[in-house]
DNA sequence: AAGGACTTGATTGTCGACAATTGAAGCGTC
DNA sequence: GACGCTTCAATTGTCGACAATCAAGTCCTT
């Protein structure tokens, strides 16, 4: 395994896709000398990925106790879906007087890739994922909003793709989503930031509530519930 | 000076308030050695400072090339404003609905603080701005969404106070965001999240407005300007 | 036997030194 | 005189060890 990068770029992506899939479960103490032995690292390197992760709002600190993968309630999950929608509402605004006509194009492409895929595999919950955060990050970096995209794709998105791989969530209504994004290209195209913005804020409210949804006949976790074990 | 908390803790805050106030001016090359020098510390909490700064947004680091802080260009600066208008929007169309009376209650004997000094003093600069972030910031808490309201009080608060600080930016118009406020406390004390939402966010398009005019006759720095000298 | 203070173990916080990479100064060559 | 290469200093990245803090278990006291 070649080195791209420094030690705490590498362990700390690798502790997101470790905390992102769930194999440091929720509320798992990280206990920094096992962790370090596990790496095959030392502790510093690995203190400065557990502050970046802390940035990343994936794991929380305290002072002399270590720190714990964050631990998702259902309302927190919610939460995130109202933060989205203000913030890619914003982004939908603003992509419709930024983007240029190419990147209107490619978003079309885009989406006509998408449509190919629902009609031949049925819209896998994998394929149609991967294509919602495609489509969603491509208006967040048409806003051309530096500051906006990076929230969208830091602390956000990490967070809410914890949920969705932990909970095994299948995007349900991948036409009806696949429908609404070219709604929302078409407002672009047009250059109504007003309309884009609407469409985008309403396309994720119902995403919301589809997860509102879901997470009615789940169990949950005690609110502030703690887990331990590090390996 | 007894330490509340540890050395990381106190180096990150106290480097945030150097950086806000411009003492370390925006481009600065922050040399490890001689930041752990001059505060007396040893590189190891100052490195995990930085990168708690990193993640604040107050400061770029490049792999073997050392941590910068952040320039502010005039375009970053009302970008700023686009996401506050998005969050702050929302934070009070939630706060409409989850705030308790009497948080609404505190929040009017705020404003009528504000107006007596407003009267008394002309509406002197600073009281302004500590109590315009004390009303924005009491919104965001009463959103009852803490990762909506981190955001709020992190990223976006320190880097805009960072400008403010800068530009000795006198907030023009106390009367009239006064009067702002209190139009927006009316919406909330009426549940009436749709309006409380919109009056936020055409709050902050003004300043934003503002901003942009007194940006228009000042001199900017190069896009991608960068200072030497670490103290 | 129950409660509390003490001790002990483990974990985090901090430090100084070594290794690796970068950027620039100095030299030689064309 | 200008360009390219080599060498060197400086800075960042990494490591292992020591000190401080916290939590749990134990022992003593009442």
């Amino acid at each position: 395994m070649l080195e791209p990068g420094t030690l705490t770029d590498r362990i700390c992506e690798q502790l997101k896709t470790a905390i992102v899939r769930g194999e440091l479960a929720q509320g798992t103490k990280l206990n920094e000398p096992a962790l370090a032995n596990r790496y095959g690292i030392s502790r510093g390197p690995l203190r400065e990925a557990l502050r970046r992760l802390e940035g990343l709002g994936l794991v929380v600190h305290v002072p002399h106790a270590g720190a714990r993968v964050i631990t998702l309630s259902r309302a927190e999950v919610l939460q995130i879906y109202d933060v989205r929608e203000a913030l890619e509402g914003m982004a939908a605004r603003l992509a419709a007087v930024m983007m240029t006509p190419m990147e209107v194009e490619e978003l079309r492409a885009l989406l006509a890739q998408h449509a190919c895929r629902i009609a031949a595999e049925g819209g896998r919950a994998y394929f149609q994922h991967e294509g919602d955060t495609d489509f969603h990050n491509r208006i967040a970096c048409a806003s051309r909003n530096p500051g906006l995209a990076q929230m969208l794709r830091g602390e956000l998105y990490h967070r809410l793709r914890m949920y969705r791989y932990q909970s095994s969530q299948q995007s349900s209504r991948p036409e009806r989503a696949l429908q609404e994004h070219e709604q929302i290209v078409d407002a672009i195209a047009e250059r109504d930031g007003e309309l884009a913005e609407t469409l985008m804020r309403r396309h994720i409210q119902r995403a919301r509530r589809a997860v509102a949804e879901q997470l009615q006949s789940q169990p949950d976790q005690p609110p502030n519930f703690v887990a331990e074990e590090t390996r």
